[in-house]
DNA sequence: TTTGAATACTTGTATATACAAGTGTTTGTG
DNA sequence: CACAAACACTTGTATATACAAGTATTCAAA
């Protein structure tokens, strides 16, 4: 209950962050039917339609850094979703039949994310949004 | 670099992260010059503002947990910008000089912020954005 | 008046994320 | 060829943030 006269609603930093903190809460709570949290969903979704893809490409597509895809790669690595496979100096990721096998239900749960709050926002205005939103956050990188 | 043609520009979720880094990134530079990190400078204009104000109204002003705001507040008290008085079950907290000081610094930093996301995305389209980015945090609240 | 519920905050713990520095590999240039 | 620069990733460390459970205070109802 923020008050709409504040000053922050005029801050696109603040802004957007309040929004991703609210769109990060419905996520949990939509993917967890997969026991994942949605970034690692996210990314296994990506190495389930590109295998072998790398790293770097991986924290391009979601726009992370490579260090934070280290990360999240160590833990489905751990968890059996995924495995790794040097080859030089480049890394190639591959999703293991664990992994293959969830891949219907995490889009499911996409799918469930985005009725969700395409009806708390209403459909064409989420869609509108995501679009704006996400072309801003293109022209804002580095 | 994130592939124009990926699905995650289909998700607001993920746009709305995407951004909300994006922005944090810069809004850490520019704030830089006051020592703080983003996050601290708002609170504290929020306290400079409204000596006296309690945990939970900053919590709804900058739609953060209670939790975190406790953990804001608390290193801003070790860095002496501002002072906790109790009184019962209430907490009210107060500037102290260091933060009144501070104040035209902050604010500086927040304008800059702003001049610089407007130059990247455009005046009347940062402004727009913002707008539709801040009404739709609102609606997302639980 | 006692007691149970609501309120306001704090604390323990966990997570996602990043930066900077480190390691190992490849490539290009003198 | 040798060596420097560029590349691809990992590791150490730090930060913002949250949830759940805990503490202390106030309020309401029997």
């Amino acid at each position: 209950m923020p008050s709409d006269q504040s000053t922050y609603c005029r801050c696109l930093y603040y802004s957007a962050n309040a929004l991703a903190r609210q769109l990060s809460k419905l996520a949990e709570e939509e993917f967890a039917p997969t026991g994942l949290a949605p970034s690692y969903g996210f990314l296994l979704m990506n190495v389930n339609a590109h295998p072998g893809i790398q790293p770097t490409e991986v924290a391009h597509h979601m726009m992370l850094a490579a260090s934070t895809v280290t990360r999240l790669v160590e833990k489905l690595e751990e968890e059996v979703y995924l495995t790794r496979e040097r080859e030089g100096k480049a890394i190639h990721i591959y999703p293991t039949a664990k992994s293959k096998r969830l891949d219907p239900k995490i889009k499911e749960c996409w799918r469930a994310l985005y009725a969700r709050y395409a009806e708390l926002l209403g459909k064409e205005e989420s869609h509108k949004l995501t679009q704006d939103v996400f072309a801003a956050a293109l022209k804002l990188e580095p």
